[in-house]
DNA sequence: GCTGTTTAGGTGTCCGTGCAACGTTCTAAG
DNA sequence: CTTAGAACGTTGCACGGACACCTAAACAGC
């Protein structure tokens, strides 16, 4: 601990963020295996239907859609490749913008969403929802509206 | 909440997890990319630094260290590849144990993670504890508590 | 002693991702 | 209309990481 002066973090601050590190990895692996094993589903593909699947019409334009899953722009046209050689995901022109793609959700991968879903939830409750209390779940809410508000003028 | 079927999150619940993927997400990168143009360090660099300068003598043995950094095995044997081409940290045989190996950090290791020290913590600080009110940072700690307390009946 | 099993670590290979560069199309200034 | 610049999406490339497999060493039982 000599390294990590008092003055700028203490132990138990440092802590947290590392717990927090390893929770957020923890949970994130559990639920990415237990997608694949059971759907033969990446947790990023879970994401882009859900995402799909939520937006209107179930579609959305590439570029909108990256900064929904945490892509990048490049990742997601890769991503989208693989989705819809697997038939769950189309590419559709955008009439107003000739430079524009949606990525459009089929019924086939509205199917598969939906088998994967139990799954999904199931994994959030166990490794993570059902180890709190409701009354925690609320705070980490709060805090974590918080954190995302930075994101507005971080990225702009 | 077991009343419920799996289906049903609330959408509270399901807003929740999604506000810490993205938090996570958020703060890990900004952090990874102020020590990569600050110091030339990979985030999970500065981990194996970090975990070997708290360690007795600066050494841990692979094994040991791949857990802690939450990184398979052979990731851990090409990261220490490179941090040893960089002359961070070298390794050395285990004398109770031929097959063991120590990736032991070196002064100039030492050196490069307090020089990119103040970059973390100022990353971390400004990304996430500051937002947060300090009864909120303990508040944080308590729950992640009770999720790494899966990791023991987890990782067997 | 031998022999099968387990453990430590490294290697071959594949896959997913980010960055930089590119072509195309839209938009604004002249 | 023309042209400079920005925005959208894709592609070449390199890198980092995981998985499966391999060797060497330790340990178990006989």
């Amino acid at each position: 601990m000599t390294l990590l002066h008092d003055e700028s973090l203490t132990a138990e601050e440092l802590t947290v963020w590392r717990m927090l590190q390893r929770a957020q990895m923890r949970v994130t692996r559990h639920l990415e295996a237990e997608l694949f094993v059971a759907h033969d589903l990446a947790l990023a593909s879970y994401d882009v239907l859900l995402q799909l699947a939520e937006a209107p019409e179930r579609r959305l334009r590439m570029n909108d859609l990256a900064g929904r899953v945490l892509l990048s722009r490049s990742g997601l046209t890769r991503l989208i490749d693989r989705l819809q050689r697997d038939g769950l995901v189309v590419r559709e022109a955008c009439a107003s913008d000739a430079r524009g793609l949606y990525a459009v959700l089929t019924d086939p991968g509205a199917a598969r969403l939906a088998q994967a879903t139990p799954t999904y939830l199931r994994g959030i409750r166990s490794q993570f929802l059902d180890l709190l209390a409701p009354g925690e779940i609320e705070q980490v809410r709060v805090m974590l509206a918080k954190l995302a508000a930075l994101d507005l003028t971080d990225a702009p």
